[in-house]
This record gives C-alpha cells, structure tokens and sequence, in this order.
RNA sequence: ACUGGAGUGGUGGAAUUGGUAGACACGCAGGACUUAAAAUCCUGUUCGCUGUAAGGCGAGUGAGGGUUCAACUCCCUUCUCCAGUACCA
C-alpha cells in the first residue's frame, strides 16, 4: 500500500467538512481556548507560501490545544476593504465589491487546501454591509465619548454637558484646544452651533485639519506608498502638503494606558519596546520666549530645561504658525523659497537626511527669558509641527543636530559643559557640571533639570509637560472602497446617524476617480450626497409637545432630516415651574440620585428624568390640553414604558404652590423597587439608553460625510465578531465576549507592531469604558511570525539583442550593476560569430542588463531551458540564444536536450509578483500534499524569523511522511503494523518524543518539533518497531501536523473516532531514567576525552575517577590540576 | 535618520537556563539494489594542516575587544542585511 496523499487528505477534507468537525460552540463545558491569526487583505495575487506561515503555526497550536481539552475559537476572515481594490478599479472598471469576492473565493479555497481548523461560519469580512454596520456603531460611540481626565475613561458626551451646565470647563481642560475656557453660565449661553464646535474638540473621533498628500495633476490625495521621491507613483506629478479637513482618532487621549497595559499583556520585549517608543512619552517643559520688539511669544518644548543657558538660537517648523508674522522684510523672500522646497519633501526625507542641513533665518530674535540675551529665530525642515510645540530651543553643545546646523550657518556656539564639550561634536551628557549657565552654573546637569523646571515654573515662563510622540491617528480617507462615515454635515455641525439606520451602505459609482476639491470619489454621487434642505420642524409636520409650544420632534430616523436643537433652548428657557422643580432635583439632592434636563431618549425629550431609575418627571403646561397633544403623549408614554422608563407627572400649579409634596412624591417613586427589562436595556448602553444619538440638525444645507474609513477601522474590532458573528442586534453579544474574553494567542507579523495593534488596543479600551466588553486588552499573548522572503532568480541579457547568459558566463568588466561585460576569451570567437551584424568595439565590452526570471522554472540555481522557451513570444525579430556556463551557445528556436547548465544568479527580495519571486502553495499541495506543504513551512525555521523561501527541501519532509507510512503499510506486503507489546527502549523512545513535542509546540518552535518526530520515525525504523501502541500515540501527537495522514492512518489502526478528538498522550518520565552518562572532559575549556560516570557521583569521586584517564594525565603534563569544575549532567572542565 | 530584529558549514537551521558548536534536513560525493530509471537503503560531508590508516593538531558562530574555569549565548565598539516610520494592509 502507498502513501497516497492525494486522496487521503481530499477524502478527510471532505468528511471533516461534511461532519462539521471544525464547528465551534459558545457554550461548551470545557475550558475556552481563543486563538486568532491576523486575517489576511485578500489581494488579486492570491495566496503566496509567505501567507500560510503563522496560519499553519495558529492551526497547530489550535489543533494542539483541542486535543489538550480546550474549546478552541480559532476563525478566519477577510480585511477586505482597502486601496489596491480600488486602484484596480480606477483600471479596468471592475467594481471592488466583484473584485473582492473572488479574491476572497481563491483565497479560501486555497487555505481549504492545506487542511485548517476554521470554523468558517464564523467567517468576517470587513466589506461586507453586515460587518460594516457595527464599525459604523462603534465609531458613532466613540464620537458620542470623551476622554475623563478625573475618571480616566471614555464617558458618554451626555455627562461632559452635564458638567459644563454645572461648572464650565474648568476641571476638564479642552484636549483639542487648551486656549478654550468657559464658565457654566458662558456655557450656557452658548448657541447649539458653539456647543457643538466645543463638543467636537472633546470627542475621541474629531473633525480637524491636517496635512495630507496632494497631487495637483490627479486631483486627489495620496498615500505616503503613492509617492514616490516627491512625486507620484503614477504619472510622476508633483505632490505637495495640504491642509484638509480629516477625522481623527483622538489616541492621545489613551497613550498613558496604552503604556501601561503593556504590563500585562505577554508581548515580546521587542513589541512593547516598539510600541512604548511609537508612543514616546516624554517629561519636559514647555516655555515662552518673547519676540524682539513684538507682542507674540513663541512656546517651544524641551527636556531638557538645564540647558537654557546653551540656547544660542531656536528653530520653529517651517509649517509654524508664526513664521508668516515674524519674518522681517529682508527675509521675506529667502524664508518664501524655502517653504516651497519644503512642501515638497515627505516627513522622512525631512528626517532622515540629516547629512543635508536645510534652514532659513527669520530676520526675528527672542529673548531669552533668564538672562535677556537675544537668539536668532530659523526654521528647518528638521523640526515637525505635530511634535511638541512646532519649535524648538537649539542647545548646540549638548544636541547633534542643533550643533550640525550652527556649524552650517557659522551660528556662535555656547559651551556651557566645559571639557565636555570639544569643539568637534555635541555632547549629550546629563553628567556635566553646569557653566556660564547663572543660577544653574554648579550643578550637575542631571539634578538641574528639576530645579530649572521649578524656576520656570516659578516666574511664570512655562510650565512642567508630558509630551507624546504619538500623534492623534488621522481617520478619514479620500477614498471609495471603506467604511462610509454615519456622520451628515448641516452648516458646518456633524450630526450622526441614528444607529437603526445602519448599515449606511457604500453607493455604487461609475467612476472610482476622485471628487472635487479632493474629496474621496463618494462625492461625485450628487443625490447621495446632498440630502433635502432641513425645513423648519412645523414644515416637516412634527408633533409639538412639551410645556412651550417652541419644541417639536420629528417622529423617527427613517428620513434624511433634522429637528431643531430644542433641548438646548429649553434648557435655556425654564419655566417657573422647571425652575422650582430643577432647584429640588440638581446635584443628586434627593438620595443622591442623578437628574438631568431636557436629555433626549431616542427622540423624546422629558422634561427631567433620573437615568439609574428610569423615572421621568414631566411638567404639564396648558399646551397638552390641545386633544392632538393628549394623542402624541399617550404614544410618547406607551414607548417609554415599553423600554421602562415610568412617568409622573406634576401640573404647574401643584409645583408652584406644593413642592414639598411633589418633592415627597418623586423621593417615593425612586425608592421603588422597580421590576424593568434593564439589565437588557444595560447591555446595549451602560447608561440604560436605548440610543443617546438623537436626530438633531439646525437646517440650511445638509450634505453627507464623503470620506470612509481607513483600513484599520474594520480591523480594530474583527476578534469581537468572531465571537457572535451573527449577531443583528448588537456587535457582540455579552455573554459571548464574556465567554470568549481576551484573545489567549494572537499571531501575526511584526509590520503591525505599532499600527494595528495600538488601534484595536483602543479601541478595546473605549469598548470596555463604554460597558460594552469586559476586558480591556485585546491580546493575552502576542506571537509574531517573520516575513518569508522570495528568493530570486536573475539572467543576463545583452541589451540589443534576446542572448542571454549563464551567471559564469560572463566576466563583469567594470560591475554589473553599472550594466556592462566584458566577453570571456574563449567565448569570443564564437559570440563574435553572432554578432556579425553588430559594431563591435574591439575591447567586445556590452550593455547588458540583469531581469527576473520566474522562480518556478528554476531548479536551485539551475534553469530549465525548455520551460522558459514555452514562455517565449515567437514572433519578434530579435533572435534568442543561450549563452549556457560551459559556454555553449544554444539556439532557442528548437528543444534543448544536452546536458550543459544554464545558472541564474540568485537574490533575496520581498516576495513580490512583479519580481517573479512568488510560489504559490497549491502548486506544492498538489505535488507533496498538504501535510508536506505544511510541515515543510514549519520545518523552515522558527516562525518568528524572517527567511527565505526555497522548495527544495521539501522533498525531505516529505520523505519523512513515506518512512512513517511504511512503518504500517509496505508497498508490497501492505499491513506490518501489529499488536505486540512494545519493548522498554521503544517505550523510551515514544515518551522522549511525548516530551519533546509537548514542550517545543508550547514554546512554537515547531521546527525542532518536526525534526523530533523525523527522529523518532528513524529511530523506529532502525528497531523495526511496528506495533501499536507505540505508533497510534505517536499519530496523536503528529495530528496538529499533519492531521490528513494522522486521521487515515488511525483509521486505519482501527481506531474509533475521530484523531481530531483524540486523549493527548501522557509523558512517563519513567521510561526515560538514566543511570550514567558520557561525561565530556575538557581541559582547560578543550574537550579532550569522554568518561562514562554515574550520574550520582559527588565532587570528589569525580576528581579521583578523572585522574585516572590516561588522556587527562597526558595533557596535565605531571602536574597538579589547578581546579577541576565538575556540573553535574552537564560536563567536568579540569584547569590546568 | 530614528525604532525594533537578524547575522552559525555549500543551503535552511539546532544548541530551551553560560556547560560536548553544527541536531534534523537539503545539497554534494561514494556505495548497495536494478537491464535501466524512479523509489529505497547504507557510508561520508565545518574548514585547514598532518597521517597509508585508526587518528592527531589547529582554527572556527559578521568584525574587533572584554568578563569567565567555560561565551553562538553576557558586556563594550563596529559592519552588513531585514522590517516599521503614521493614507499599503
């Protein structure tokens, strides 16, 4: 019987499939298991062997821990929103949605074939409407939130007005604009648009301006991957910065607890030390320096405050506010040019080319706050304006850069660190004593920047700050092919959709190109854009209610339409009767008990009511009298007691003349044990709400948001929905968060370290602030996989005609990257022969250049000729020849059957299709089988580590397979395996193994597993072991491998069951128990002999048993040991 | 430039905690079986010097230095390559 891998793992696909073996549970008794791989962005190229690496790592670990007991969550899914669809589109014209989805078709077709543990009813894709409609959610949550300093958590917007109208801003300084200062009573007095600019410079997803990539020619935005040495990609225009209006990730906000929640997370040093540096936290001061003759000031941030002595100039950001109002007359033009040759520069150009110091000189001085000395003021492209203050204070003696660029434009230096400083270079030291430097000369630098800081501090120049490199992340794309936001736009306020009206789905368009103004390409689609101006709330046929006849409410969301921001006038506007009634209830004065005024509930607006209680007291004016009115109460009523909420109700009369009754009756009604729907009610909104984004706009002209998302938005939450993928009411259920909880392993490569994982780190921390999860780390334990690298494969042709060359052939002349040769001797001859028609130079040197050749036609280093002739267009005039290693000329025009060698010179690159480089798994599925395929990727190397990839090893894995199938089938005898018992050293040889891969598939080092199973076969093909009970534990420890040839041949074994299930094999150290060992005994660190001892000696029968050796007491030469070093099980090291 | 990672035979890599450097494979060389091929099996394979041989001696983990009885492993200096650097995903 032979291994045939074919039809075994088709056939147990196929039952696998049909059984649902893969088909996970919510609710199961044993320990849950979550382990999650970064899903892939599903590219037209399809799947490269690169891809499969961390899935084949994830899929052992899942199938492991299977067998360990656990209840393992281990989907897939597809990022499927994103630019190459698009730009793909902007080409042929094939809609991104039809494009995708046959991406996504290949793809899992080509994952089905190497045999996961998926669970693909689980299956995600971020494109899809169904998905999309939670991203959209939770982005309208976190625009409804703010960042608590006091609290420090996200908390609903509802609470941050709550304490404006009791405090103005002064405990809760503005994080989008420090300069933003308010009293309750300015608060207050505030129009809806004012409060609402306020608003946005507080919620965790803002409006606000910044740079982007503008391509002029195109007309559209780019991103940094689309530009290319300052101009574009395509085309090659030029790009510019522009200032546009962007949503934002306030992420700044969490840098603090993003720090540290690195504490508890399992990530590699590596990781958090990335990360910690991306966020770059730092502890400085901020200060003022007065300009010369001005009334600005500029504010620069530094950390180190000690150096203020050593400030000899200071540079702002070319981008600097300031710069246009400083620049003196003379400068003007100077300071003109060098803003236009900085626009054009990308930030890492700015940054990285250091060795080219780039300035400009204002004409402006400032002074020096302690000593009045005056400092030129420049700006440089080495300064950015999104870090710190835009300006910095230029030590030259202690910066590098700072002392490069006062050397460039001969700017006098101040030494202020003495015999630290040489002259030659910056010194950064903090252990310098202080000189020259007034009430800090004497100190030591380290202890100097405290007492700077507090000096500063003191005289009211500036103040202590904590700085982060990190930047609130921009969240708006110019884009067709993302998450469109749920945010309409009416006279400048952004009003967000009601989150029934979800999904807002992306509108088809005829052509993907960008909008006007450089607006994304939803903006060409007029009617989607444009919604009905807002008609006054009487046009609109809203119900009035209320005490006044000034409120209306528009019934529901279904409509693209607003309603008048009433509650902010009401609130304004208190009747006599609210105001009694609000002076008895502010301030949790009953019981402590919460009210709030005016607070909309999806769409209705009571007049107070308590949130915790869900009790609304509502005021009775002559208004509801009106019969009208009594119809639209009873409706209000009967949809607030449906989401229970209880209603009483005062007359004004009662309130004006009884309120001490009135106080009695609500004390009462709270004190009510109260039996409501809420914990339900809770789920969805930890506030008890059932949506606290009422439909509000204040008319004029109403248009929608024509941005999306970014990439990261659908990616910032996909291992939620994994867990209660079907979910049509909520984005996950609870109880399924909950039951699942933090992602126990996630794996993934290292290119997300800092992107990906800070977003969803997050927005899991927003999610869990919100009430919504129950944990605020996404990932437990973070293992990243190394890039596969394609390994290439190059000739060389002359460049005037189709001759190409064998890597030997050729002699480089000058160097083959300049594109020249030179012909060897004995070719000569015969090339010139060829090359009859050509002029040739006598020194026979040619332009040559090196191109790809697809690595699946080369074998090693070694082309097959014949393969590349198919590959050639026959009908050009060029003629085709092979210049083979040995020299021998080949014709192309017919089939090659001798034996010389055509070599190609080989590279490592990124594994790309345009380099030819790609391997495509099911190529390799076909030829060896999945398991092969499998456990040859694994076999690579650890899955941490970047390599290349090369075939050609694989034979060897695979001949691994063969041998294990041969120790149950021969090809001619078929059947060997028996039932016999199994000797000690064949036991002995199983546990080994049972240890062995137990530890290395808890560690991932799943390529020293493989090499102990190709142990283990060896070994018990050397001992002829065929039996049973030695083999089937093996089966269940290869099953995460190789599950395919684990399940047949367990079948085959006569087994119930499925392996998948199968009871892990228990380690017996038992077996393993040595006595004595083979000691190696190094003189002076050399091994020199090797001694068996027993394992229980001591020191000094060790030393006896050693000198004895004749080989020890050659190299002792006579004398006297110095010192002998016996580590027990280890080794005995005898000085000389 | 900054941040992080890597560098070990002809190749991929092993050496888990400072304790026999090169496990396991690929490749290569030689051999067995075969009419032949495939498949399979056996032997050898870090490099240099030396020896008919068994063996012996020396060098050796990018380079240079250090700590230690002992260093691929720890420390310092340095070189090269890979990844990320905020609109690729």
């Amino acid at each position: 019987m032979e291994y045939k891998f074919n039809e075994i793992e088709k056939k147990w696909q196929e039952k696998w499939k049909a059984g649902k073996a893969y088909k996970v549970s919510n609710d199961s008794l044993k320990p849950k298991f979550y382990v999650l791989d970064m899903f892939p962005y599903p590219s037209g190229a399809g799947l490269h062997v690169g891809h499969p690496l961390g899935y084949i790592a994830s899929d052992i670990y899942s199938r492991y821990k299977r067998l360990k007991g656990f209840n393992v969550l281990h989907p897939m899914g597809f990022d499927s929103f994103g630019l190459p669809a698009e730009q793909y589109a902007i080409e042929t014209g094939q809609h991104p949605a039809e494009t995708t989805k046959n991406n996504i078709a290949t793809f899992k077709a080509q994952l089905d074939k190497i045999g996961f543990c998926y669970d693909w009813d689980r299956e995600v894709k971020t494109s899809d409407p169904n998905y999309y409609r939670w991203t959209q959610f939770i982005f309208l949550q976190i625009f409804d939130s703010w960042y608590n300093r006091g609290t420090n958590k996200a908390e609903r917007i509802a609470t941050l007005t709550d304490i404006f109208s009791l405090e103005g801003n002064i405990n809760h300084v503005c994080p989008g604009d420090k300069t933003i200062v308010f009293t309750e009573d300015e608060w207050n007095a505030f129009d809806y648009k004012e409060e609402q600019e306020i608003l946005m410079a507080y919620r965790l997803t803002f409006c606000a301006y910044g740079e982007v990539n503008w391509c002029e020619a195109l007309g559209t935005v780019l991103a940094n991957d689309e530009v290319v040495n300052g101009v574009s990609e395509r085309g090659g225009y030029p790009v510019v910065k522009k200032k546009m209006r962007q949503w934002y990730l306030r992420i700044t906000d969490y840098a603090d607890r993003l720090l540290s929640g690195l504490d508890t997370v399992d990530f590699s040093d590596a990781m958090k030390e990335m990360q910690k540096n991306w966020i770059g936290k730092s502890q400085g001061a901020e200060m003022a320096f007065k300009i010369e003759g001005s009334v600005l000031d500029v504010s620069v941030y530094t950390t180190r405050p000690d150096t203020i002595f050593g400030v000899d100039f200071l540079v702002l950001a070319p981008e600097h506010e300031l710069v246009s109002h400083i620049t003196s007359a003379e400068q003007k033009e100077e300071i003109e040019k060098y803003l236009t040759y900085v626009k054009s520069r990308s930030e890492r150009e700015r940054l990285s080319e250091v060795k080219q110091i780039t300035g400009c000189f204002t004409g402006a001085y400032a002074v020096n706050p302690f000593d009045g000395k005056l400092i030129p003021i420049w700006i440089a492209e080495y300064v950015l304006a999104g870090y710190g203050t835009g300006a910095i204070m230029a030590v030259p003696c202690g910066d590098q850069r700072d002392f490069g660029f006062a050397k460039h434009f001969n700017i006098p230096i101040t030494n202020i660190i003495g015999d630290y400083f040489n002259g030659e270079e910056a010194n950064p030291t903090k252990e310098a004593t202080l000189q020259n430097s007034g009430f800090l000369s004497g100190l030591l630098m380290k202890d100097a920047i405290g007492i700077a800081s507090n000096k500063i501090e003191e005289l009211g120049f500036g103040k202590r700050q904590i700085n982060y490199r990190m930047r609130d992340a921009g969240f708006s794309r110019q884009r067709y092919w993302g998450e469109p936001f749920p945010i309409i736009w009416s006279d400048g306020i952004a009003i967000p959709l009601d989150a029934e009206e979800l999904p807002l789905e992306l509108p088809h368009v005829d052509k993907y190109g960008p909008g006007p103004a450089g607006e994304g390409p939803l903006a060409n689609i007029v009617d989607w854009v444009n919604l009905s101006p807002s008609p006054s709330p009487k046009e609109m046929g809203a119900q009035p209610f209320g005490a006044r006849g000034a409120g209306y409410v528009y019934s529901t969301s279904s409509e693209w339409n607003t309603t008048i921001p009433f509650t902010k006038d009401n609130r304004k506007n208190l009747t006599e009767a609210e105001a009694i009634i609000w002076h008895e209830v502010r301030n949790r004065k009953i019981d402590g008990f919460k009210f709030r005024r005016q607070h909309p509930i999806a769409g209705y607006i009571p007049d107070f009511v308590c949130l915790d209680k869900k009790l609304i007291i509502e005021i009775d004016g002559g208004y509801h009298e009106e019969e009208e009115q009594k119809k639209f109460d009873a409706a209000r009523q009967n949809w607030l007691a449906e989401n229970g909420f209880e209603m009483i109700r005062f007359t004004n009369d009662e309130v004006e003349n009884n309120i001490n009754e009135v106080v009695k009756k609500i004390a009462d009604k709270l004190k009510e044990e109260k039996v409501t729907i809420e914990s339900e009610v809770k789920r969805i909104n930890p506030e008890g709400l059932h949506s606290p984004l009422p439909w509000r706009g204040v008319g004029g002209e109403v248009k929608r948001e024509t941005s999306t998302m970014p990439g990261y938005a659908g990616s910032s939450w996909y291992f939620l929905r994994y867990m209660d993928p079907h979910n049509t009411v909520e984005f996950c259920d609870r109880k399924a968060s909950d039951y699942w909880g933090q992602v126990d392993i996630y794996i993934g490569g290292t290119e997300h370290a800092v992107g990906h994982l800070l977003y969803s780190r997050m927005w899991t921390k927003i999610l869990f602030d919100l009430g919504y999860i129950g944990h605020d780390e996404p990932f437990k334990k973070l293992v990243n996989q190394g890039m596969i690298q394609g390994s290439s494969r190059f000739m060389y042709r002359i460049t005037f005609d189709n001759m190409l060359w064998s890597q030997n052939a050729i002699i480089p002349s000058i160097s083959i990257s300049s594109g020249w040769m030179t012909l060897t001797t004995q070719l000569q001859d015969k090339i010139s022969e060829l090359l009859i028609n050509h002029d040739l130079d006598s020194s026979l040197t040619f332009q040559i250049n090196r191109s790809h050749v697809n690595v699946n036609i080369v074998d090693g280093v070694e082309l097959d000729v014949n393969e590349y002739r198919k590959g050639i267009n026959r009908n050009r005039p060029a003629r085709d020849y092979f210049i083979m290693e040995d020299g021998d000329i080949i014709s192309l025009d017919e089939e090659y059957k001798g034996t010389s060698k055509f070599i190609c010179e080989v590279e490592t690159e990124k594994m790309s299709k345009s380099k030819y480089n790609t391997v495509n798994p099911d190529v390799l599925v076909n030829k060896f089988g999945a398991d092969t395929f499998r456990m040859y990727e694994m076999f690579l190397g650890p899955v941490e580590q970047s390599k290349p990839w090369d075939t050609k090893g694989i034979e060897g894995v695979h001949r691994f397979l063969r041998k294990l199938w041969r120790l149950f089938f021969d090809d001619i005898k078929g059947k060997v395996w028996n039932e016999e018992k199994a000797t000690d050293a064949e036991l002995k040889i199983l546990h080994r193994t049972i240890k062995k891969i137990e530890e290395d598939t808890e560690r991932f080092s799943f390529n020293t597993a493989v090499s102990t199973f190709m142990i283990c076969v060896n070994e018990l093909a050397d001992v002829k072991c065929h039996k049973k009970e030695v083999l089937e534990n093996v089966l269940i420890l290869l099953t995460p491998y190789a599950p395919h040839i684990a399940e047949e041949l367990w079948d085959a074994l006569g087994n119930e069951g499925s392996i998948l299930d199968a009871a892990y094999p228990k380690f017996d150290g038992k077996y393993l128990i040595e006595l004595s060992k083979e000691y190696p005994i190094s003189i002076n660190g050399k091994v020199r002999a090797n001694i068996n001892m027993s394992l229980d000696l001591q020191q000094a029968d060790v030393e006896k048993l050693i000198l004895q050796n004749e080989i020890v007491q050659k190299w002792l030469e006579g004398k006297d040991p110095k010192k002998i070093i016996y580590v027990k099980n280890k080794m005995v090291n005898v000085v000389v």
